[in-house]
This record gives structure tokens, C-alpha cells and sequence, in this order.
DNA sequence: TCTGTGCGGTGTAACGATGCACCAAGGTAC
DNA sequence: GTACCTTGGTGCATCGTTACACCGCACAGA
């Protein structure tokens, strides 16, 4: 196929190839410039370009950097992803992207290929609460980033993790609502068990303890148990809660923070479906600062997650062969992007307003539920 | 690193590493089964996996497909990119993601990568007019499929492509707001010289044509001339174009087809920035029914793409070795989602109420232009 | 007994780049 | 004069897999 091979511009060039591949990979040190010269005019003139997969077996290395996330399906996601391939081209690499769909199993079957693969090393977009399924890839020399997952107590030592601080953004969020009047306030997100979860969570409790609220005393939507909603998906879930928490016998809350713009779109939506309106009726917070977060009508109030800087960061902790720390995190501080979501709470309550055109086909599964129960 | 390899294995089943290499690539005609099965036992006992890097020295293949799309931050194409990992996986594929931001030159240099990676082919999602740019690689024997952009006269032979029936489209959409009553009515898209922009705005003409409207009367919107919006700005760009249809002196429409969902969005988001209701006011039709739609405040009436078929359909001519006939289009027919952005027009046509509110900073620049002009 | 042939595999030379060990030539130092 | 160093490179084995040519064997037909 006319490939050009170090051979042949070592031919061109007068010179062994051993020569041309010291060039190649910068041992110019002891190199007279002339022999320098010739051979990147023969490189230029052939188009030589070097053979990756030879070079990959021969050194076992790679410049690809694999990136697992959720779902590129999901805008969040899909925009960090875009940032990474930014950073990762001007430094000169490619970005394997893989969709895990949150699934430990895939996430240890991607993970394990990637290696196999050669990677420099991983951005793993993940908030299992453990990282046992990946154990022993890390301990065989993986260098693995987490994203949007603080690195937790039994994580392994070498893992590296870059963020933002999960308990300041909930508590952005839950004290931007408690600050305009809110007093009965409803935590969503669908799965319980993500690390991120948590931390925001906390966040959003200790915004409600700081004005003397009780957050065990809120009305509370405790996810799904055990329905395995993908990140495409999370809309959905929000969508859910809205339905379950407002056609209950309960008092509804009358603000929400979500567990990311998803679902915060989505309760807007299941709100709509009840003929409530967002922020007069009902103010919601989002999480993430996604594009359509400015977009949506009404705009949503939101906590940003500067993404472009993360992902920065993140490369830079995955190619980094210098003195890395091990074990740490690097936790980035959180914006809170107030739009017209969110406005004081409407006098008497929300209204009573569930129009008939709500349609049982909006809803796909019958799996809502809600509970009450003590705040874990 | 603890590596097995293919000799390891022929040593276990006692046979020549040449034998291992049949069995794995499906050379067993004349295997007797003992054999198979020795050589099926050594590699599940030491955990083989072959060495990717080396099997592409030495054949010159991979199993990995290129996908080129414009900016995965864009919630349509991070959708699509996803939806083709699923069919690559259910193959033993995997997809390596770039994104071009719609600039040629980027995207030449990806094609060339990737084509140097020797991947079984590629995935380009791509409007430019042209595929000039990628004639040599596509010559020395690139698999090309080109996605959301059907074969154009120029383009070289052995190209295949996948989309919507673009045409069908903008009729679809145009003739669901011409038979809700409407006359006078605008097309909005940001670049102009895009293919399925063509396609679409044809199909939009054809719409109005049919009801004795002449397409060349209406208030039209040109795009920008030069500026290169990237795809997450898409939305940007439906802003832009609500501030200028609705600001002007001229008569605005009562209807709006985008050219996709991110773009109805942002128009939707213009319109609310004068205090201009959707559906009821100005009703607004997208393209590509992403997840976003159904979530917006009025949900979005859209055309939608099926991206999960195309996607498979895509990677099947991506692989397929068997025979093709060379340039030829798969053209899927689209399908209308009827929602709430879409309604008969206002009596007494779009009400002047613009409010107050409306923020010079909203507009992030300056560059906002109309022209009335023949429709080309 | 000799040739032919089908069967079930094996030997071996690549694929292209790398990097260690080595080398020839010239310059000191004593 | 010889021992030794520096300079500027080169030779060669090697990474793990593949695929083509070939091989020994057994049995059939003549």
C-alpha cells in the first residue's frame, strides 16, 4: 500500500535506521546536525510516518488514553468527552471512548481490553462505590483517573482522582433555595449507591441544618431500588419523582435539587405533565451546567462543573510520568449559575393545579414509588 | 507484565504456535477435534488474549471502526456515537471517536490517522459539500461511509452512505405547519453550505409550494456568511436567528422549521428572550427528535432520524467485505413527531411583546444579520 | 515396490520499529 | 607506543502473530 518504512528513509537519509529512530524518539544528544538534517529531509520528502502498531509491540506503549464513561448519550458526558479529545490532540494523543451504561461488569471488560490495548492510562467516568472489579488491572500498573468519583477509603493507592467538591455543590444548591423562603425541600437522584450521590447529598443536608431545617423531615424520593436506570435515562428518572412526589397524599416539597441536569429536566418535565410551573410553582436546581441547561424554559438554575479545566487536569494526571502523588484528589470548587428555575416559594403552597391532560402512556413502566423514611 | 502468548498456549496443547494461530482465526477445516479442544483448554487455563498490536503488524487490520462526527457535544451526535458502539460491540468492534468541529482540514488529518491506524473503515459525519479533501485516502483504499450526508455527484465511487431522506424531511415539516394553517413561514439553519441543509430546505420549499405559497416571499433567514459555528453552538445560532426575525421591521413568520433540534432549541430560547410564547405564538419544528425534545418546555415537535438503525446500518457497510455496490445511499425514510411547539398560527398574526427583559447580554456577540434575499 | 494424494499439522520468514551493545576513528595522556 | 576516552553512529536480536510453503505419514491403485 506504499507504506513508507524507517527503512526506506533510512536509505534516503544515508544512515541506519537505528539512527533514524533515535531521531524519532529525541536522542539527538550525541547527533552531528548534518545527519539531523538529512534525515528530516528525507522524513518530509518520503511522508514518512511511523508504524504505530510496530512501535506499540516493540515498546509496549501507546499515545491513546482511554476514556470510559457512562453514556456519551448523555449531553454532560458527551461535552466532557469533546474536552478531553481537546486536550488530549494538543498534546498529541487519541482518546479511546467507551460507554460503560454504568454497568461494573462492562466497566471491568473495558477497562481490561483498554489495557490490554496498551493505553497510556484511563479516565474512568464512574460513581461506583467501590473499585474492587478493577483491582487488579491497577495492580498490575494501570494508571486510572476517576472522574466525578473523590477517591473513597479502600480505593487503591495509585488511583488518582480529579472532581469537583461534591459537598460544597449540594450545599450551593440547597442553600441558594433555603436563602429564597424554601423550607420543605426534596433531594432527587436516581441511584443511591453513586459516590457522587453522597456527597451531594450531604452537601444539600447541611444547607438545610444551617438554617435549622430538618432534613429528615422532608419529603423524601428515595430512587429506585433496584431498576437499573442508564445516564440516557436520567431524564426519566426526574421525570418519575415529579409524578410520584406531586400526586401523592404528602405535602410536596416545594423546591428540588437534582442530582444532575438530566433529571433535573426531566422532574421539570413530569412537573409540566402536572400542569405546575417551573419556578413559580416549584423551583428546581440542577447540577452539571449542561448547554441545554441555559436553553430550557424556563433557563435552569444549576451548579456548573467547569469540564474543560477538568478535563485538563484529568489528562494531565493520566500522562504525567513525573512525581505524582499517590492517592490523591484533585477537588475543583463548584459555581452556582442561578437562572429562572428557582424563585422564592409561591404563597400557600404549591397549588393543586394536575391538569386531565396528563397521560398515563407519558409514563413508561409502573415502577414509581415513593417512601418516607429516615435520611440514611 | 505477565503476558501470554500465543506460543505459551501451543506449548501447553503441545502443538506449533502456527495451529493455535488457525484455530483463532477460524482455519479448522482441517483440525481434528481433540486437537481444537486442547488448544481450546490452554487458552482458557492461561487467560490468552492475542495481542492486538502485534496481529496488526503482521495483517495489516484491526477491529476498530473510525467515527468522525462534528463535536460529540452535541446531544445528537453523542447519541448516535453511542447507539454505534452498541452495534460495534455486539461484533467484537470498538469505535475510536473524533471530532472534526465541521473544519475540513481536521477532518482530513483524522481520516489520514485513522486510515494510518488501519481501522476497517470509517464513519464520517459530515455535511461539507465536497469530499475532495478525502479523494487520496479514499483512492489508496479507505472504506468510507458517510452518515447524515448522501451521496453528492462528485463523490468518489466506493463511498457508501447512510441517512434520512433529507428531502422527505423538510416536506414532513413544512407541510404539518402549512396544513395547521400557517403562511408565512422560515427556515433556519446556521451554515448554509451543508448537504442535508440542501436537502431539507428543498423539501421545506416543496412543503409550501404544494399550498400555492411562494417560498422566495417569506421572511427568510441567511445564517451567518462566515462565522464557523461548531455544532454545540447550534444553538446559539437558532438564538440569534429568533432575535433577528423578531426584532426586525419585517413581518415575522408565525413558523419556523430548524435544521435540527439543538438549532429549534435555541430558537425557542430567542423567542422566550422577547416574551414570545412557543406553539402558541410562533410555532417551531426541529429535526432529529434528541431525547431534549420530548424533555423541552413545550416538547418539541420534531422529524425524527432513527440513529439506532442507521447506526447498525452504518457499521454493516463499514464491514461488510462482501459485495457492495459501490456508491450507493441508503436512504431511511424520516418520521414526524407531532408535540407542543407546533399549533394553528395566533389570530392577527405574532403579537408584539417584547419585554423589557431582554438582555444585550444574552447575545454573546454582535454579529446578528438578516437579509431578504431570492431564495437560492 | 513405486507413485499419487489427502490429511493434519509444522517451520519459518516476515511485519516495522526499537534500543542495547558494540565499533571504528581520532584525540589525549603518559 | 600503547592504553583509554570520546564522538557519532551502526548491527542485530526482538516484540507476538500470521500465512505460505512444505513435510511426514498412511493408504490406495497399479
Amino acid at each position: 500500500m506504499g507504506r513508507v518504512t524507517i527503512q526506506q528513509v533510512a536509505k534516503a537519509a544515508n544512515v541506519s535506521p537505528s539512527t533514524v529512530s533515535n531521531l524519532l524518539n529525541g536522542r539527538t544528544e550525541r547527533m552531528v546536525p548534518a545527519t539531523r538534517e538529512r534525515i528530516e529531509a528525507a522524513i518530509a520528502e518520503l511522508g514518512y510516518r511511523p508504524n504505530r502498531a510496530a512501535r506499540q509491540l516493540r515498546t509496549g506503549r501507546t499515545q491513546t488514553v482511554g476514556l470510559i464513561v457512562p453514556s456519551v448519550g448523555n449531553p454532560f458526558w458527551g461535552a466532557f468527552a469533546r474536552e478531553l479529545e481537546v486536550a488530549a490532540l494538543a498534546v498529541g494523543c487519541s482518546v479511546l471512548l467507551c460507554n460503560s451504561e454504568r454497568d461494573p461488569e462492562r466497566e471491568r471488560r473495558y477497562v481490561e481490553e483498554l489495557w490490554e490495548d496498551g493505553v497510556r492510562g484511563i479516565v474512568l467516568c464512574s460513581s461506583l462505590p467501590t473499585l474492587d472489579h478493577l483491582a487488579d488491572v491497577v495492580a498490575r500498573g494501570l494508571r486510572l483517573v476517576t472522574f466525578d468519583r473523590p477517591a473513597q477509603p479502600g480505593d487503591p493507592d495509585s488511583v488518582v482522582s480529579v472532581s469537583i467538591d461534591n459537598h460544597v455543590g449540594g450545599f450551593l444548591a440547597g442553600s441558594h433555595l433555603t436563602s429564597l423562603g424554601h423550607e420543605r425541600l426534596t433531594f432527587v437522584s436516581g441511584s443511591l449507591a453513586s459516590v457522587n450521590r453522597t456527597g451531594r447529598f450531604r452537601g444539600f443536608c447541611t444547607a438545610l441544618e444551617a438554617v435549622d431545617l430538618d432534613p429528615t423531615a422532608m419529603p423524601l424520593w428515595t430512587g429506585f431500588e433496584d431498576t437499573p436506570f442508564g445516564d440516557v435515562e436520567a431524564a426519566e428518572v426526574g421525570r418519575r419523582a415529579a409524578h410520584a412526589l406531586f400526586s401523592g397524599t404528602e405535602e410536596p416539597p416545594t423546591g428540588v435539587v437534582a442530582i444532575n441536569d438530566m433529571t433535573a429536566l426531566g422532574f421539570c418535565r413530569g412537573l409540566r405533565d402536572q400542569g405546575l410551573r417551573v419556578g413559580s410553582d416549584v423551583s428546581v436546581v440542577g447540577f452539571d451546567d449542561i448547554i441545554l441547561a441555559d436553553l430550557y424554559d424556563p433557563p435552569l438554575t444549576t451548579i456548573r462543573q467547569p469540564i474543560a479545566r477538568m478535563a485538563a487536569l484529568a489528562l494531565g494526571e493520566v500522562l504525567d510520568d513525573g512525581d505524582r502523588e499517590p492517592g490523591r484528589s484533585v477537588l475543583l470548587r463548584p459555581e452556582l449559575v442561578v437562572r429562572e428555575s428557582s424563585a422564592p416559594p409561591p404563597v400557600g403552597g404549591v397549588p393543586e393545579r394536575r391538569t386531565a391532560e396528563v397521560r398515563a402512556s407519558d409514563l413508561r413502566a409502573s415502577d414509581v414509588s415513593t417512601t418516607d423514611g429516615a435520611v440514611r
